[in-house]
Order: C-alpha cells, then sequence, then structure tokens
DNA sequence: TACCATATTGGAACGCTGTTCCAGACCTGT
DNA sequence: ACAGGTCTGGAACAGCGTTCCAATATGGTA
C-alpha cells in the first residue's frame, strides 16, 4: 500500500529541464538575483541539488535558459505592425518591458555566452532596419547601434529599479536623486546640476522610446 | 636591531585605502573577475583578510572603488577637441577603451550604485549636448541616449573578448562566429544568416563610432 | 623615558555557496 | 521476475565573503 501510493505520486511531480527553469524564473523573481541558489531550487522543488545537476550542467547555464525562456516570450508576444518604424518601437518596448519585469534578465544579457536572447534581439530588429530600405552594406551597423542601445538603457534602467532594497517608490527615488544631483559640486558637475530638474519629471519608458526615435532619425537621414 | 628593521620597514609596506584599490585593480587585470578574492588580494598585498575590512566595507564597494578610478583615468586622458562632434566621440572612444583593456569594468558600470563613474561620463558628454546647441528641454534625453549607447556596446564589446577561456585570436574568433550565423535555421534567421560575411571584416571600434554618429545625426536632425 | 589609549593588523572561524559523488530507488523491456 | 539504464537526493568538499578578536604598532601625555 504505502509502495503504491509513494510510486503513483512520483511521477506527478518529475523533474525536468523545464520545470527546473520554470522554478528557477519564480525564485529570481521572488527572491532577486542572490534568491537562486541550488538549495533553495531543490527545497522548492522538493528535491535535492544533486537531482538538478541531472538536468543542468550548472548555474551558468540555468540562467542562460531562463533569460532565454524571458526574452523569447516577451518577443513572442510583440504583434504585427504597419510600418517597420512602428515595428522597431513595438519590439524595443517589448524588450525593455520584460527586462523591467525580471530584472535579473539584464545581467545576463550583457554577459557571454550572447547566444539565443541576443540573436533573436538581433534578427527582429535586423528585418525592420532591412524594412526600412537601409542598403546591405550599413544594415549590420545600424542593426547593432539599435540592439546596443535597446540593451543597455533596459539593463540600466532595470539595475535603477533593483538597488532599493525596501522597494522604494518610484517617485520618492526620482526626487531623492534629483536632490542629490543639486547638491554636486558646481565646477565639477555643471550639466548634470542642471538637467536635475528633469529628472523630477522623468518617464523611463518615454526617454527609452525619445532614443530609439533619435537613432531612427539618425538612420533615416543617412540613407 | 631586530626591532629597528622591523620597525622602520612596517610603515613602508601600510596599508592604505588607495593601495588596497591599486592591487585590486591589478589582480582584476591579471586574474579576471573571479580572480578577485579577499584571500587573494590579502595575499598579493602580504597581510590577511581581517586587515582589508579595516579600510574598505565590502567586496561591492571594492569594486566600485576600482571601476571608479579607472574610469577617472580613462577621462582624464581625454584631450580638448575643436568641435563638440569631436569631443563627444573622442569621450566615447576613451570610454570604449577602459573597458575593452579593464573588461571587468564593464560588468560594474550595469550595476548600482551608478555613482561617480557613470555620472562622470554623463557630465563630459552632457556638457558637450549643451555645446552642440541642443535646446534645454532634449538634452537630458540626447546625453541619456549616448551615454546608454556608449556604456552598452562598451560592456557587450567588453563581454565578447571576455568569453574565450584560452585567449584566442580575434580573427579566428570572428570566423567562428560567422560560420555559426551561416549555419542557422534560414526560417527563424534570415537577417543573421544575411548579414554573416560581414561579421567576418567587422571593426569593433568603427561600428561604435559608426553608432555614436548615427545617435548624433539623429540629434542634429532633430535641432 | 614610561605609559596608555587608540589605530591597525592578520589569522582563525562561521555560514553559505556551487559542485561532485554515490548508494539506492525507479522505470522499462524481456 | 529480473536486469538495465535512468533518475533521485542527501552527504561531503573546497572555496567564498565576512566577522571576530587577541596581538601589535603608533602617537600623545606625564
Amino acid at each position: 500500500m504505502a509502495k503504491a501510493t509513494r510510486g503513483s505520486e512520483r511521477r506527478e511531480d518529475a523533474l525536468s529541464r523545464e520545470r527546473i527553469v520554470e522554478a528557477a524564473i519564480e525564485l529570481l523573481d521572488d527572491e532577486g538575483e542572490n534568491g537562486l541558489t541550488f538549495r533553495a531550487l531543490a527545497t522548492r522543488l522538493a528535491t535535492g541539488p544533486g537531482a538538478i545537476y541531472w538536468h543542468i550542467a550548472n548555474k551558468s547555464e540555468l540562467l542562460v535558459a531562463a533569460s532565454d525562456a524571458v526574452v523569447a516570450r516577451a518577443l513572442g508576444e510583440v504583434l504585427a505592425f504597419p510600418t517597420p518604424h512602428e515595428a522597431i518601437r513595438g519590439i524595443a518596448v517589448g524588450v525593455f518591458e520584460a527586462i523591467d519585469a525580471h530584472p535579473w534578465v539584464g545581467a545576463q544579457l550583457s554577459r557571454p555566452p550572447w547566444r539565443t536572447a541576443m540573436l533573436q534581439i538581433f534578427e527582429r530588429i535586423g528585418r525592420q532596419v532591412q524594412a526600412m530600405g537601409v542598403p546591405g552594406g550599413a544594415r549590420f551597423t545600424s542593426a547593432s547601434a539599435l540592439v546596443s542601445y535597446i540593451i543597455g538603457v533596459s539593463v540600466q534602467n532595470a539595475a535603477n529599479g533593483r538597488l532599493l532594497d525596501p522597494p522604494v517608490d518610484r517617485a520618492d527615488f526620482l526626487e531623492t536623486v534629483s536632490a542629490q544631483w543639486k547638491e554636486l559640486d558646481a565646477r565639477e558637475y555643471p550639466f548634470t546640476r542642471n538637467v536635475a530638474a528633469q529628472l523630477r519629471e522623468h518617464d523611463d519608458r518615454a526617454e527609452f522610446l525619445a532614443g530609439i526615435d533619435l537613432i531612427l532619425a539618425g538612420i533615416t537621414a543617412s540613407l
């Protein structure tokens, strides 16, 4: 009797690569990047650390798999757009919001191996650059610049949101930084002091899109 | 006699925050980011781990201090330029090459707290944006876009160079990646496959500057 | 010079981590 | 019913950041 019970419920919660990656994503979202340990993951999956290693080589591979899953999901949700210009903005926002929702992805993207996740973004952006009418020789440069900008801003935006241990209100946070900037030495930081006020009414997403438009304007201007 | 000898040479190798940060930079450059441990650092400074903690709060602070030192040194070497356009290129290249020479700095920059290092870059770029004649309301956006792009590309460039454990030749590396891209599925990655050839004769620095010019063109176009 | 309070040192120890190892349990095909 | 590989999970290892603290060096005062 005891044997039968244990045997039947065993197949239900069988370990698998997907289940492990899914649990890792949950753990990272719940506890932050430092929350993902093989022991915590094993506990959540009601098993031991050793069992996980049968399905996944090491922590690095686990992080790559988790990031890829998040990026793939985000890009999958990006729909069709009437113009290349709008499509690029749509893809960019999709990536931006995915990293904003899962800040730990950012730390992974700017780290080797830039495998599937980065490649997927590059491919999607590249196609739209081509559709914009950019000639062959300049496509690589334009797509690279866009992808670098998208990843760069998204990662930094995620890093900012992550830096508060007791999650502070965004407005309060901007207020604080803005105040700090105003306190800077007038000789060393004249520019930063000057724009400190603008920081208070600052919308990351809008600023991000404005940057995209800036690059797109540059691409268009050199057609 | 013995007492005098020990006493006199003791002051020579006295510990200090600067000496520790300098040794940390050397260690990071020599052994990579994983090479910096408090034990290795203590050995290099001929002391124990505990002594280091008298001068520095924790590893995070040490990394921030090391990054700040490298960035400050790099920006200090950037000279005057006749036009804002050239100045921005000059600053950008300075940052790019500093991170290329010290890849571990990249991992730090896109991580909170973005204190002095990031701020210094932002300030330097911002002043030149102002000099370009960008109106007050758009300065923040333009400077942010440039800084994000500069950091984004530099970090990714550094990450690429770092990923090879036996340091492979750059040309061989590009050849390999280019070949990998050509093997990609034609349905899923048409664009990436198409530009794979361009990757082989790819110059990171030139590509980086082309991206800067793209953004500058965008800024100029919207003046 | 003798002494004390303070600043500084460095080695031992703690708790945690990623990873390895392996005895045993499970599942499948004969 | 049994033999094979597949899969599990707990114990153990080395190494990490960090803390602790007894020992020492230093600078000021009597």
